[in-house]
DNA sequence: ATTATCTATAGATCTATAGATAATGC
DNA sequence: ATTATCTATAGATCTATAGATAATGC
């Protein structure tokens, strides 16, 4: 590799003609999602133009073109963040903790998640079901197996005696249905984000408590929970 | 009043230029709502044009802004539904029954209407949002009543140690998220409407079993709740 | 005259493409 | 020659208004 005396970072040659706007890009790509990303979040999926976009990342609206053949394009850079807490869920069916501590871990994971995922997830659900492709099977693949992954968390702590005999799936749509409605009502109301850890833990205790057959357990579950995130 | 011979209902003289569609109307303002109400309910707010809703009720586009200035005046129509949960509230706070069984009554209702609600309850609150006048106002005004409402109630079940001494608020929080969840799930899914009320009694039972000290009152407070609901 | 519709259209978007242009690379 | 932008624009909406028209009412 060689070194150019004076050239720094800053002032690297750029290919191809200059912008009107005085910016420049180290990755046109990337600030275009993340400028789409930003007005996402405030805005919504729908209610943001391409023009849009391209303005907040210093372009003309169609040069965004060259990178990008149209708006669901950029969505699907963002959503590869949708799988962690599916991982999370996964690991958490075979560990040997209590099923307390596992399903406490798998909600919390999963509202701290959809909180800081840049696109909410009820959009995210809408681009899904509107693209017939690849991604749209993903995305509700790994919404059912995330769903089967709490069912069965919830069916181990039956069978020890550890949860009461709810019906796992309905518990399980309860639970999904309130950590959806908590980081809707997160992003609309413009909470801060240091509310999200509060918001994953009123929604954890909430599902456990009604779950659990001895609730003194929460305080254990809750810290077990906790060890098990700062672990992984 | 005075009837001529053989001039029934159907053949009513109509003022006023007759449709190019063979459809006749008995209230074409009434008619534009319905069909406002099964698009809306089908589509969503946003997704739903002007054009399509006068289309659906037998009149050309601009037919319909002789009776509406505009969407939003139409969807004006449709909200007043949106006060029956309030009110319910507003009821239990002062009934000599249990706690839990009033607090079960409110939740039971709050779904019940939501999901019956030809509007999906996010969409009403982003036109909420959308108008800084009256409607807007109200539609917040009534949340937070309805939210302060039910802090009471879970206040009053835990002055007489029916429930755990968990926070009020979070524990209203999370009841409204789920309730708000649920029924946007119940909508996305298309469930069959014979659903909503086992998602009614989900939402309570899981509230109510987060919150109960003695959870077997739960099966007591349904019942309670259920004569609630058929008396009122 | 009044009522309730129609046709036609202006004006505001927004998406996506065509083709010009201004840099660097070789 | 290649790259990354630009300008300009076609075409698809969609909203809302202007003004014509076809009924009934008086």
């Amino acid at each position: 590799m060689i070194h150019y005396l004076g050239m720094g970072k800053g002032d690297a040659p750029r290919v191809g003609r200059p912008r009107n706007s005085n910016t420049h890009a180290e990755s046109p790509r990337e600030d275009i999602v993340a400028a789409a990303a930003n007005l996402f979040a405030a805005d919504g999926y729908a209610q943001t133009s391409v023009s849009a976009i391209a303005r907040a990342a210093g372009l003309g609206q169609s040069s965004l073109y060259y990178w990008f053949p149209n708006k669901e394009a950029i969505v699907q850079e963002l959503i590869d963040k949708n799988r962690e807490s599916l991982e999370i869920a996964r690991e958490m069916v075979n560990r040997p903790e209590p099923a307390s501590a596992r399903l406490y871990r798998i909600i919390y994971v999963d509202v701290v998640q959809m909180c800081s995922a840049p696109l909410d997830f009820y959009d995210l659900e809408s681009v899904a079901l509107a693209q017939p492709d690849e991604f749209g099977k993903y995305f509700f693949a790994d919404y059912r197996e995330l769903g089967e992954l709490m069912s069965t968390v919830i069916r181990q702590g039956q069978k020890t005696g550890e949860f009461l005999g709810v019906g796992p799936d309905s518990a399980t749509s309860a639970a999904l249905a309130m950590n959806e409605g908590l980081q809707y009502r997160y992003r609309r109301d413009g909470s801060a984000p240091d509310r999200v850890s509060e918001l994953a833990h009123l929604s954890a205790e909430t599902s456990l408590g009604a779950l659990l057959r001895d609730r003194r357990r929460l305080t254990v579950a809750r810290s077990t929970a906790e060890t098990l995130i700062s672990t992984a």
